[in-house]
DNA sequence: TGCTCAATTGAGCATATGCTCAATTCCAGG
DNA sequence: CCTGGAATTGAGCATATGCTCAATTGAGCA
């Protein structure tokens, strides 16, 4: 309702629309649901972005790097072996799996959306960054000639995934639980590999 | 168009269905797709099936049925280490990843779907199945005590998903032939494991 | 004080969907 | 033949969505 400068309202919309996907999902979230959560005219949004694709690709860009960077700070400091443990439990702390669910929607709707593809690939990318160095530490705590620890990042970025994506089915024999216990194995199967060189 | 009987008109819904739900993906599917591949009218499909939910699931839960019917067969009467790389091609042979995708679609509708997530839990089992004979012909091989297979084949599970969900969004890093090597490289890993005990 | 231009409105268009229902067609069994 | 009931129709309702555009408001500047 009040006036506010371009720029603050953009923010604002982004921040909104973020709430939003989260909250519904990528595919059941509109424009309308932005617009009535910042009491707005649906005009106003058009005129910031000229696509609801535009507004939502940004929203989950600004959704998944969040995400990113509170592990990276999360794990920044912790032994290596703590750290490791760090992102199995990460993985399964937040309650309702809203940030999985939207990473997953994101990554199917990827198939129809080139925008949201190009977030996801830099999403995909920031996150086998996340564990190569991850690996890498490991490694040279070991003392290590590396191994292949670019495969062994996508290995564990893409087990991760897919444990999320089972473990969100409703009713799935794939508890919270179990995924953590399984990547935590991966991921220690995989760094030992990185430390023995 | 010509007068059919209850169950083969029923079966014929379904079979469009299917090859509509594959072509255009879980999202994009809407029941006039299915009821003009046929030439029939609207009221038709929603004799046989009440809602379009109903009618999607049985389609999904048919293509994928195939899918597992075909692997489990083409991998049936090969020796372990062939059947392993075997599992490895299937999964990038399908040149356009229509049955990745749509399976990708489903597990991701499944959030909202109930009847989706029945089908798309099935699905899992049946695959954790596949891949947990597969591991203990390769213990048994080995003479082995039988490591952890049940977890070995939820790892092998949810990596290929994980494989497939990242190697099917446009302009991904993940290649096909990456995604192969990835998985084919886990195979072999959890297999040997399995075969040392 | 007045002017300019960006911010903002919101009714409404175009489109797409699932689904209904009264009406029709046609086969099987008497 | 006739006739009962199943198969089938398809126009149309209800709903939901993204987006437009002419009009309005208001803040900052000369």
């Amino acid at each position: 309702m009040p006036r506010m400068s371009g720029a603050d309202r953009r923010r604002q919309i982004i921040e909104a629309a973020t709430e939003t996907v989260l909250q519904r999902g990528l595919a059941l979230a509109a424009t309308r649901d932005v617009t009535q959560a910042i009491g707005v005219g649906a005009g106003l949004l058009h005129h910031y972005f000229p696509s609801w694709a535009e507004l939502r690709a940004e929203a989950v860009r600004l959704a998944v790097g969040r995400e990113i960077a509170e592990l990276k700070a999360l794990v920044a400091d912790l032994p290596t072996a703590e750290a490791l443990d760090r992102v199995a439990d990460w993985m399964v702390e937040d309650e309702d799996m809203r940030h999985w669910r939207l990473w997953l929607n994101a990554q199917d709707e990827a198939h129809r959306d080139d925008r949201l593809a190009a977030v996801v690939n830099a999403a995909m990318l920031a996150w086998h960054r996340l564990l190569l160095d991850l690996l890498r530490r490991a490694g040279a705590e070991g003392g290590a000639k590396t191994a292949d620890a670019e495969a062994a990042a996508w290995r564990l970025a893409a087990l991760m995934d897919g444990l999320a994506g089972a473990m969100l089915v409703k009713g799935s024999v794939v508890t919270p639980a179990m995924a953590r216990d399984l990547m935590a194995a991966q991921l220690r199967l995989e760094s030992s590999r990185q430390a023995q060189g």
